[in-house]
DNA sequence: TTTATATTGACCATTATGGTCTAACGGCAG
DNA sequence: CTGCCGTTAGACCATAATGGTCAATATAAA
C-alpha cells in the first residue's frame, strides 16, 4: 500500500504542545543551526539538546528543510513584532539611535538573543541557499532595519575636522566591538539578568561609554565651533 | 632540530621534496585547519587540495595529529623568525605602535596571511585540546606579542577627558574593524597585491584612518613627532 | 637488473548523518 | 475492561565521510 507523502508531516498540531515543551525544542534548534548552519546542524543533536525523541522533530516538522525553515519564519516574525515595531528613530543623532537600538535589544535580552543569532547566521553561512523563500525576506527585513538606522542622519552634529561618513563608520565599529565584549562577559558568567546590582554597573558603564563616544565625534556642547 | 620520531613516518625526508611541492601540502594543510579546527579538518580535502594522494600525507607525517602538530612548529617558528624579530618598539605612542604593526602585516601579506589564519585558529578553536604540547608556546607567544603591544604606553599623550585604558581599548577596536574591512575588500578581490595603484590607495586610505584617530583620541598636538 | 625509496588510490573499519518505523504510552469513549 | 488514536522514543537503515592501511606501482639509483 502507498502512503501520501504530503500529509505525513503534523505541523500545526505543535502549537498545541506544553509551550514549555515547544520552548526547549525551539530553542534548541535555533541554536544548533545558528552555530552551525544548516548543513552542519545536526537532527540528532537538536532532539538531544530539547531532551526530546528524534522521531518527534519528524513527526512535528516532516524533514530538517522544513523545520529550518520553520525557525526562519518564526525569527522574521518576532523580528517584526518585537524589534522593528519599536524601531521610529525621529532624531538625525546617530549615537543617539544606536544608544537606543542597544537599549531594545538589552531590554529584550533574554528572549532576543537566540532569534538574532539564528539571524545573523542565516545572513553570514549562506542559509539562503536552502530556502531561498525566506532569503529575500530576510534581505528584506535587514534591508529595512539598516535604512531606519543610517537614512536621515544629521551629519553637521560630528566634529568638523573628519569626514561625517567615516565617523558613522567609527562609532558603528566600536558599538560593535562593545557588544561583543558585553557578550563574552556574559558568556563568561560575568553577570546575570537576575543580578540587580551588576545590571546597573552594567548600564552605566554603557552610559560612559558613549559619553565617550559623544565627547570623541561631536562637537563640543556648549560652545559652537564657527565652521 | 629534526628528531627521530619513529620507523614509522618518513618526516624528515619532507623537506627533501621540491620545494614548491611542500608549499603547496603546507598552505593547503594551514588552510583547511585554519578554517575548521583540528577536528573537523578533513585529510582527504587536504590532499586534494595539495594535489597529492592521500598515502603520502601518512607517509611523512603518520598521522592527522603530527600533521596538525607539524604545522604549529612551522608557525611558531615563521612567527618568531618572521614577526616578533621586528617587533621592538621604542615609542610609547599606541597608536604609533599599532601603525607600525599594521605595516609589518601588511608587508608580508602573502607569506603571512595564512600562518596568522592558523594561529589564530590555533588559538578559538580549542587547537590545544588536541595538542597541549603547543599550547603552552603558542599562548607564551601570544603573551609575549600583546605585552610588546601594551606595555609601557605613554597614556599622556591622550586626551585628558577620556580615560587611558579605555583610550587604547576603543583605538585597538577601530584597528581591528579596519583590519576587518580591509580583508573583506581584498577577498571580494577589490584589490590586489599585484596592482600598484590600488595597493597605494589602499595606504593612503590607512593613512587617513591612522589621521582620524589621532584627531580624535590625542591632545592637540602642534608639534610633528618624527621617529 | 636489482634495490630502495616515493607515491598513489582503492580499500577498511568506524562514525555520524537524515530519515523511517515499530512498539509502546496515556487519555478517552464505549 | 477493550479499542482507539494522537504522541513519543529510540532502535534501525542506507548512505556518506572519516582517519588510516596497504598492495601495487612509479622513479631513480647502483
Amino acid at each position: 500500500m502507498n502512503q501520501e507523502w504530503s500529509g505525513a508531516s503534523h505541523f500545526d498540531a505543535f502549537h498545541a504542545l506544553e509551550p514549555e515543551k515547544q520552548k526547549r525544542v525551539i530553542d534548541a534548534a535555533l541554536v544548533e543551526f545558528a552555530e552551525k548552519g544548516f548543513k552542519r546542524a545536526s537532527t540528532n543533536a537538536i532532539a538531544e539538546k530539547a531532551q526530546v525523541g528524534k522521531g518527534m522533530l519528524f513527526y512535528y516538522f516532516g524533514s530538517k528543510l522544513e523545520l529550518f525553515e520553520f525557525l526562519c519564519e518564526y525569527t522574521i516574525e518576532f523580528a517584526k513584532t518585537r524589534y522593528l515595531s519599536e524601531f521610529r528613530f525621529e532624531t538625525g543623532d546617530f549615537l543617539e539611535r544606536y544608544r537606543k537600538l542597544t537599549e531594545i535589544k538589552r531590554r529584550a535580552l533574554a528572549e532576543y538573543t537566540l532569534p538574532a543569532a539564528f539571524f545573523e547566521s542565516f545572513y553570514k553561512e549562506g542559509g539562503g541557499e536552502y530556502s531561498p523563500k525566506y532569503a529575500s525576506e530576510a534581505n528584506a527585513l535587514r534591508a529595512q532595519l539598516l535604512d531606519e538606522v543610517y537614512s536621515g542622519l544629521d551629519y553637521s552634529l560630528f566634529r568638523g575636522d573628519i569626514d561625517g561618513r567615516a565617523a558613522v563608520k567609527y562609532i558603528k565599529w566600536l558599538f560593535d566591538a562593545y557588544q561583543r565584549e558585553v557578550n563574552e562577559r556574559y558568556n563568561r558568567g560575568e553577570f546575570s539578568i537576575s543580578d540587580e546590582a551588576a545590571l546597573a554597573e552594567e548600564w552605566t558603564r554603557f552610559d560612559t561609554f558613549c559619553g565617550d563616544l559623544r565627547k570623541l565625534f561631536y562637537k563640543e556642547a556648549d560652545s559652537d565651533v564657527s565652521n
